[in-house]
DNA sequence: ACAGCCATGTAACTCGTTACATGATTAC
DNA sequence: GTAATCATGTAACGAGTTACATGGCTGT
């Protein structure tokens, strides 16, 4: 990795790099690549990917070849770097957007996948793992909340709030079709 | 590929596999690998992964090492193998479903992910954008449809009609979001 | 002094994909 | 006869992960 052409996951982190565009061209520095890390975290996780920290550094390595990020190096004991997206980066991420093909969301969905395979357990180990989910839904979707407060409704925020209240949207559905599903568990006659 | 532990896409294999325990059981032949190809497409595709051709054959070669699935080889002009779930397969089999840990799932949207990016493009192409999704949506409910048809009310095909409904609820919900954004795009003062 | 966070990077490995290669059978 | 579908497999590659390695800075 880190040779030859940007992968969806580059564009992605190249995105996050671009919300600074205004503030860095004022002067303020970059991020490093510990902080996009957790600014990876706390939004592309929810639909798209959080990725290693070790693929945060390749990433920002092949991004700076390609000249769509430029980096600030400050030596000091320890070398630390502060990137920022180039007037390259914004033209490439633009044309990426609106040239490259769409694909249509992919579900890894481990409890579908178990559910599928119920006669092999039967419904109360089923409905156990169910409910689990149930516990890790509201946790998933207490911290989506935080992400979203901390957005406000701050205009430069619009599309990220947007794609907050969207995933809030998400798991509220998800947690509705859950308990219909734990329902019909209960009145199967099994 | 192919060597050591099976993983979660092995299992959902010889899960899709397991169905057909009884008939097999009963003499009839175990399915070859294109047909589990395909059915891997009507099933898994909508919330594990579909894949490629070639690693259901490798993925079938494994199984068979490890003795979760036997094969009937007729030799012809041209090999074929039919492969059955052995009672080691569904011992495996229902192992891991209650003891390895149920991740959480993860969801990878590029629509998402472009409308997160919003401010490089305008309303006007996100909606556009958008809109395009809503039909591909649109014809994956259908195609999904059709699957929860052919499965009928058959309480054989219990715990995969709950799957399919699931997803049918999420579709549903998805296009009723989508529409929200869209028209929160249209009166949004941008 | 010690914990926890800030910060960076390499190496080995795994999962899964695409490209390639081959050929039989069935329906029109 | 020819197109579509059935059927099987190998080789090369790519994207991302975990494990490993290192060390400064900050608060208690």
């Amino acid at each position: 990795m880190g040779q030859g052409a940007p992968t969806t996951t580059s564009y992605a982190l190249l995105g996050l790099l671009s919300f600074d565009r205004d503030t860095v061209a004022a002067g303020e520095p970059g991020l490093t690549g510990y902080e996009l890390k957790q600014r990876a975290y706390n939004t592309l996780r929810f639909y798209w990917v959080s990725p290693a920290t070790s693929q945060i550094y390749t990433e920002l390595g092949r991004l700076q070849r390609l000249g769509l990020v430029a980096a600030d190096v400050r030596a000091g004991r320890r070398t630390t770097r502060r990137y920022r997206i180039t007037p390259d980066g914004t033209s490439a991420l633009r044309g990426w957007l609106t040239t490259a093909e769409i694909e249509f969301p992919v579900l890894k969905h481990p409890v579908a996948l178990r559910l599928l395979l119920g006669h092999l357990t039967g419904p109360d180990e089923v409905s156990r793992m169910l409910s689990d989910y149930v516990g890790q839904l509201d946790q998933r979707r207490a911290e989506l909340r935080a992400v979203r407060a901390s957005l406000g409704d701050d205009p430069r925020m619009g599309y990220p709030a947007m794609v907050a209240d969207w995933g809030l949207d998400y798991y509220r559905d998800e947690l509705r079709t859950v308990g219909r599903l734990l329902r019909r568990l209960e009145s199967a006659p099994e």
